[in-house]
DNA sequence: GGCAGTTGTGTTATCGCTAACACTCCGTTC
DNA sequence: GAACGGAGTGTTAGCGATAACACAACTGCC
């Protein structure tokens, strides 16, 4: 002990629990139990520890930690877009829920929604003796890839998949744009239209059958929708699209901010304005929805909160629970002046 | 051993060495031989572990080599405003290079650029055995913060600052900004005006120093900078200032494409064609700018190389070499249609 | 044929920690 | 006052891997 405590002093080396117990003239397993706060030690004792331990400077060692109980504390996280907003979003709400709980997030980009990817990302996972992982998988082929993926490892993926193998948590996209349809049907419009996210994605499919339900419900006028890419682009295409439609236009609702970012875009040119003449709704709230021109109603999503669930319900798999296989978290729906009053 | 060897197919644990080991018939340092390739192994010795390690699923344990190497192979990232295109990119890129090597990345995110709460994120990192650090640090102030922050673990900033007392590492904005003011004077206007980032940011103060290296060396008037906050909004206030301004205006640099678009759609809405009647730069190459209207001039960032490249400066630090104080990736002026020939 | 040098393999110690149990004091209890 | 029980502390044995050395069994060379 004493060749320990002097190696520590002498190389740049971490110091160790025996160093503390060196230092602080008890053995190692006080020195732990002082920091784990089990069992009993006298109050005089743990003094003396809690000095030893500011003294030398001592953090512990989380893999040693994790190699002696088993449980590393760690949540792995397969990430594909990371850098599209909802995706970048999710992953700081886990993180966010992670730290909270004090588990540390390992993360590992797939550059495709393919199997061997996922796979070996999941490998790559469970050699870091993660105890859980969260797979953020807003394509379809994602889920479809999880469907035979080993499972020896829980699993939990974020995607507002019905009926999925593994299970999910979300954002209630559907619900989402349901409130956003109802609320444009709220003002006197005869219909809504609906300007949709591209295949293959659970978000586009998801918003336009919420879209869809009211529309059915209200028994109006159901026209086909357009589809975009998320891109502004695609919805300035869009909104031209909807400009020189023979049926005119009162409501819209976008599957995205950016989009919906195109779509006035489109009818700024046409000088068609809004809210006066047509109503437009985006879904996102992006941070810069609240400085369009005008500024945009849209859904909100609490990735905090989508953070917490996704991550409580990955602890109880972990656990060993059995866990609801799809959980929800609400959309809000945030009213802005792309939906308001007309002026005179 | 046999103990051992039932114990694994009873419980769900996951087999180790010495499972492998019992199962070919060998011993477990034999096995080890084998994963690591180090060490002579009889081929015939080497085919019966391999199926044996097939055959029981085996993946090595990380925690258990960290802790006997001294080396975990983990990065930590401690990110900051991790949903900005910036640094999510930077994420992306980070996580990239060290996949590529072999190494996991940790992150974890603090809310706000202050001093306390990085030091406890190095903290938590350096808990986790993590072999070197990268913060992600926009702001000056996360700069600052860094300076007497503990160094007792490799540290990489990735920040555009100059003398900063912890190796940095970038993208070089400021020759960015110049090769963007360069391509707008030799396209033959006057003078380039500049809608710089808000105070505070090192993206801002570089980018707008790129500018006005170029605007001085031309000996071409130099207008006081408009200022915006990244938002697309801000931008839109800068246009109208610019369309207002009673010297005409020729040629924009925006420092970020977010705002560029603002500034588009102020011209559009004053009827302002671009690039016909002004030409117009942004900054980072947002997916988006490709499809903007006109789609936009602008400089992209090599979030892949950078990400090597502070990787690998990271690495260099952790191996105790010397290494440079500040590198930097080069940008790339990306010409579209904002800064095209003009029609007729 | 003997001695060194290579291969291939096994043994043991160690990384830093926790789990499980052993032990020493004490104050109670009957 | 002997037996008991709990508080406080120490000892030992792992967790699953690597490192360092030990030791056969083969070469090859003089």
């Amino acid at each position: 002990m004493a060749k320990r405590a002097e190696s520590a002093a002498g190389s740049g080396r971490q110091p160790g629990l025996s160093d503390v117990a060196a230092a602080a003239g008890v053995s190692h397993m006080t020195v732990s139990r002082v920091v784990n706060g089990s069992g009993a030690v006298r109050a005089e004792t743990r003094l003396r520890v809690l000095e030893a331990i500011e003294k030398l400077g001592y953090r512990p060692n989380s893999l040693a930690r994790g190699l002696a109980t088993g449980r590393s504390r760690t949540l792995g996280v397969v990430a594909l877009d990371s850098v599209l907003y909802g995706p970048a979003s999710t992953l700081y709400g886990l993180e966010n829920a992670a730290r909270d709980a004090g588990y540390a997030v390992s993360i590992t980009s797939v550059n495709a929604p393919e199997h061997a990817q996922i796979s070996s990302a999941l490998d790559r996972l469970r050699g870091q003796g993660v105890e859980g992982v969260v797979v953020i998988a807003p394509h379809e082929a994602t889920a479809r890839a999880l469907r035979d993926v080993s499972q020896d490892v829980p699993l939990v993926a974020v995607a507002d998949a019905e009926g999925s193998p593994v299970p999910v948590s979300t954002v209630d996209h559907r619900d989402g744009a349901r409130r956003a349809t109802e609320h444009l049907f709220a003002l006197g419009h005869e219909t809504v239209r609906h300007v949709a996210g591209p295949h293959g994605w659970h978000e586009s499919r998801s918003r336009e059958a919420g879209w869809r339900d009211v529309v059915t419900a209200r028994g109006a006028a159901e026209f086909p929708v357009l589809r975009g890419d998320w891109s502004p682009q695609s919805g300035y295409l869009a909104g031209w699209e909807l400009l020189h439609d023979p049926d005119p236009v009162g409501a819209v609702l976008v599957a995205n901010d950016q989009m919906a970012l195109g779509v006035l875009r489109a009818f700024s040119e046409a000088g068609v304005a809004v809210p006066d003449d047509v109503r437009v709704v985006g879904f996102d709230d992006i941070p810069e929805a609240a400085y369009f021109c005008p500024p945009l109603t849209t859904v909100r999503q609490d990735f905090i909160a989508l953070g917490k669930q996704t991550f409580g319900q990955l602890l109880g798999r972990i656990e060993g629970q059995r866990v609801e296989q799809r959980t929800v978290v609400p959309a809000e729906l945030i009213v802005r002046e792309s939906t308001g009053p007309r002026s005179v």
